[in-house]
DNA sequence: CGGATCGTTGATCAACTTCAACGGTCGTGG
DNA sequence: CCACGACCGTTGAAGTTGATCAACGATCCG
């Protein structure tokens, strides 16, 4: 429960006197590295925010390969929000890369918090609105170059990241085969 | 003004005794084809509301080709929201497809409504979270598919909106070539 | 020790881009 | 109202990027 209060604290830019009526809402969950926190077919019953370790989350495409769409590291929240929004079936999974620590906040916990302590609406809004403009970024950088740009900008720009995980789950991530990763590394270490 | 109160009474689920209150904070404006309302480089001022037309957000790549990334059609909101967050430049253009009335809520209003009506807080932590969702949505898609596959899956879609817009645009916004796409109609013709 | 998992290498192949050229249409100025 | 130019969509050839498949080596873990 350390990462919490200073994060809602940091967004709604005052200190929070009631922060033990907030807390209760939230559950923690440990896991094992592979554990799974959401599977394809079931419904997001929670939002989840990353203490320690690292959770992603990906879908099964017709061939069967993964495809890992997204990261979350320390900080931020994951949720397939289509799924949680409306309580539906979610396309996708929900795993931990690495032991991970999250608190869990359930559907029905989200939605009693909001109505007890109203300024955590402005604190989801924030965060909904960086994600948001998270997504605007990552859309643009998709789009903009080719996948070993992509490559070598990532590898530059997230070097501890990359140390971090498994090559297979960055090249899932960057949309492009382990083997071709492993010719982009062959080709730059020069 | 007739589409936003419905809107805001869909999300919120209630009626809004005060919409007049609430109204005063936007500022209609009407836009021309290929109008701007964001040019790189510039801070994005305001969120827009787009009231009737269609908005298409894209930027300029190294080889000097714009790159769609992102359509809004009534009832949606636009805007870059890194820099409208931070009120910093841009690297995003704003620009009317077709005829175009948008409701400019600047970031100055923004902060001055959602602080006098704080219940607006809610309707835009709704309004990010869907987008949100809309954003994991798309994000998977174009991982997902090869983009001939994207093309016929989004003319199934949204066939109505394919009439709407040239295709080149169709074409920046699906991440290939007009060329390409071209030749997938060339094909499918039969 | 033995099997599974992960990364590598190389050959072949498909998807998509690039470039160049052409025809149609739309809108604007004369 | 016509003519011209700009813009848009199309076609085809050649070139690139990245996928696929198969085989192999290394490492990790039981």
């Amino acid at each position: 429960m350390s990462l919490l209060k200073p994060h809602i604290e940091k967004l709604l830019g005052s200190t929070l006197s009631d922060f033990e009526g907030i807390e209760r809402f939230f559950q923690p969950i440990s896991l094992r590295k592979k554990e799974n926190l959401l599977v394809e077919g079931k419904v997001c019953k929670a939002n989840y925010f990353v203490e320690h370790g690292c959770l992603r989350m990906f879908f099964v495409n017709e061939k069967g390969v993964e495809q890992t769409t997204q990261f979350a590291l320390e900080h931020w929240w994951l949720a397939d929000y289509a799924s949680f929004s409306s309580q539906s079936p979610s396309g996708f999974y929900i795993q931990a890369v690495e032991p991970t620590r999250v608190l869990s906040l359930s559907y029905e916990a989200q939605e009693k918090l909001l109505h007890e302590h109203p300024q955590m609406e402005r604190y989801f809004r924030l965060v909904h609105q960086r994600a948001h403009a998270a997504a605007q970024f990552r859309i643009r950088w998709l789009y903009g170059h080719s996948k070993e740009e992509n490559y070598y900008q990532f590898v530059q720009r997230y070097p501890e990241f990359v140390q971090r995980i498994p090559q297979y789950l960055l090249a899932s991530f960057l949309g492009f085969t382990p083997e071709y990763l492993s010719q982009l590394r062959a080709r730059n270490i020069s």
